[in-house]
DNA sequence: CTTAGTGCAAAACCTTTGCAACTCT
DNA sequence: AGAGTTGCAAAGGTTTTGCACTAAG
């Protein structure tokens, strides 16, 4: 279900962008890396090797564009740099983070029981609500044998 | 039910630490501006006139003494820098914020319907969880209007 | 050929840290 | 007195920006 090159391309052109070397290379180092929250420093070490003179610059403009496409999502998980992860098309059902506060991993967690409340809630408080981040803190299963 | 200078001082002392000026004025920044989420500028914005020398290293460092001591939380909208809230004690039940992509308002939202949904997602994921944090997005009210 | 994108380095931010002076307890 | 705190300025880390050059449509 990865997004292909030609939806990129359309995708891009829709909002007068061009598909760039570097954009394809930026978004496949997401769908190489599948269910990571990649930061920018991430991305830029992974798609280094293949074009050594891409610059930090590149990357931090392509994830802002990414993410506006709704290709990427950008989160934060409280380590002080912006984490993105590939947003998947067929998103029927949201998924929120569980993170763990020893060793800082973060692990995904499919739910659908968020709808209700969310409907619930744009409801009572009369506001227009499109979207929602539900991040549980906590301690991983393996942190907590130590 | 706002915190007294004995409950402060007694939190402090308990944590080796000490009740001075600057503590205690930062902390009555928060009660002074309930319901609003200030950033660390914010703060030293509003003790700069009671206090004209006071360093924006000391109301870091405070700001991250509370949040260790409770007594303030820490949070992030994404708008590049921490923001923090008074925790209130009668917090029985919690709360969510509802950030306007227009304005960028956040208003508060109690709630308690979350917490079943914490315990189901705890014993699935087995993940001990200890915090929440549920944002939503959208448009208030007056910036639907426009 | 026109418009948009790139790399580089500098700048802009927010936040943290080292240190000598100071102040609570 | 002694441990902890402060203000200042410098440093750290992430992200943005200006600009000349390059490349996509």
């Amino acid at each position: 279900m990865s997004i292909t090159l030609a939806e990129l391309k359309q995708k891009l052109s829709q909002n007068h962008s061009k598909l760039t070397p570097q954009r394809q290379m930026i978004l496949q180092a997401f769908l190489n890396h599948p269910e990571e929250h990649l930061s920018a420093e991430d991305v830029h070490q992974i798609v280094k090797p293949l074009a050594s003179d891409i610059g930090v610059a590149t990357v931090y403009r392509t994830l802002e564009l990414l993410s506006e496409l709704k290709l990427l999502n950008k989160m934060d998980f409280g380590d002080g740099r912006s984490r993105y992860e590939i947003q998947k098309n067929d998103e029927s059902h949201c998924h929120h983070h569980l993170i763990c506060l020893s060793c800082g991993k973060v692990k995904e967690f499919e739910d659908d029981l968020l709808e209700s409340l969310e409907t619930a809630i744009a409801k009572k408080s009369n506001f227009t609500i499109v979207d929602h981040q539900l991040k549980f803190y906590g301690y991983c299963q393996e942190c907590r044998k130590q």
